[in-house]
DNA sequence: CTAGCACCTATAGCGCTGCTATATGAAGTG
DNA sequence: CACTTCATATAGCAGCGCTATAGGTGCTAG
């Protein structure tokens, strides 16, 4: 009906999704909408993407490209758990700022049914985390870090979302940034405490080995000596 | 067509609803099954209810009376803060045990739109968080933790849910409990293993490994073990 | 040049959805 | 009995995601 009659159809269903997405005030964008502002039928969208959802996951993937940029643009501060802090504050502003595309990204929960995007989201943290594992700041695995920062994330996000624009504050996000980025890191930037009941520095320093081993490829030990000596490391760093 | 004839349709509808809310596999659940198995029709359901929403807002707040007498039950230990620990489990127990019933809850997340679900929820939390406020146990408004908590514990609930049964691992759960109540308690129960914050790589981590083991005697290896991987942190630790 | 083929798009319509205008029955009240 | 009020049913609307079928388009082989 309007964008650009000159470009493909696949490229103006895509656009008429996305700017549909993007627009709806509430309600859910229907496949009829999406075809006639792009000026076509039905068959067309099917023929391209399969099904709604295809379309949608397409939609997704160029808005998470989009995410990821953000996520990544202004990351090596130096401070791995600053930029931490950095890819939670961008994964809000993301959901704030396109609420309907990010309910379709991280909100259309089912169960037994888990979006790539999430997986996609959880190994961009769990890669930063790896280097805040390296420098010695994380107290748990990298992996189960990021789980639990995403998971955080997107609650703060969806509960965000949820609320009346004017009634939103942002401070839920920080403080609940700032808890579970001090809780999983070696931080002390609390009243000093004893290490008898918490983490001991063997396990510390046994997660930023870990971590270091897999981001730089040691030649010191043959792989199958490699293969035993990260058991045992994951032995020692599981250990409570 | 099956639940007891005797009861008022009313009564059928909401039963119709809630089971079919519980066994339904996945697919969304529509008026028609609904009062095909109540064994009545459209308009009497829209009579009673309104519309398909007003019906799922009452089993809702059935569901969630079921939902607030497990809050409840088991509240109070005197540990107020240990009584928030019970009141996420159940919170993700609850969430498990009855997804479908959960995601209408609290995963029909709409712009602006916030359930009266969440805001019960979240006084619950309140409620008890206050008692760990006089207590002196509480770094933060409660009103504030409230949300934190919640929304922290409503991002886990959905991730699990999402995930393959098999795959769901609730130590998700309990550590993103346990951060999130530390970090908004006055608990210094902590593992603080202060580190000089200089760039580790793997030499520096296989060092501070290497001596954090030998000061504090780590069980998790036997000794031979322990010999053998001494060893290879030597090596590792002496490379370049 | 034409035949064949692969790709793309449109016409028309199926079965489903939430919902309702209208009518009928039942129950209580003057 | 007449009247009102509440509760249920018949029948159907507009919208949904999706598709069986057919036709148009452009490329390549003979």
């Amino acid at each position: 009906m309007s964008s650009d009659d000159q470009l493909p159809p696949k490229v103006r269903l895509l656009r008429a999704a996305a700017e549909l997405l993007a627009n709806s005030e509430g309600s859910a964008v229907s496949t009829r909408q999406i075809t006639k502002l792009a000026g076509v039928t039905a068959p067309t969208l099917y023929h391209h993407f399969g099904d709604k959802e295809g379309l949608f996951d397409a939609v997704v993937s160029a808005g998470f490209e989009e995410y990821v940029a953000g996520e990544r643009d202004f990351a090596p501060s130096g401070e791995p758990l600053e930029d931490i802090r950095r890819m939670w504050d961008n994964h809000v502003a993301f959901g704030l700022a396109q609420p309907h595309l990010y309910l379709v990204m991280f909100g259309n929960i089912r169960p037994e049914s888990r979006p790539a995007v999430v997986a996609d989201a959880e190994a961009l943290l769990e890669e930063m985390l790896n280097k805040a594992a390296i420098a010695g700041q994380l107290n748990v695995q990298p992996r189960e870090a990021a789980r639990s920062i995403l998971a955080a994330n997107v609650g703060v996000t969806l509960m965000l979302i949820s609320e009346p624009v004017e009634d939103r504050n942002l401070e839920l996000s920080t403080m609940t940034r700032d808890s579970m980025i001090f809780a999983v890191s070696t931080e002390t930037a609390r009243g000093a405490a004893a290490e008898d009941s918490g983490k001991s520095s063997v396990v510390v320093a046994a997660i930023a080995l870990n971590a270091a081993l897999q981001a730089s490829h040691s030649d010191q030990l043959s792989s199958s000596e490699l293969k035993l000596f990260l058991e045992w490391l994951h032995r020692i760093s599981s250990s409570s």
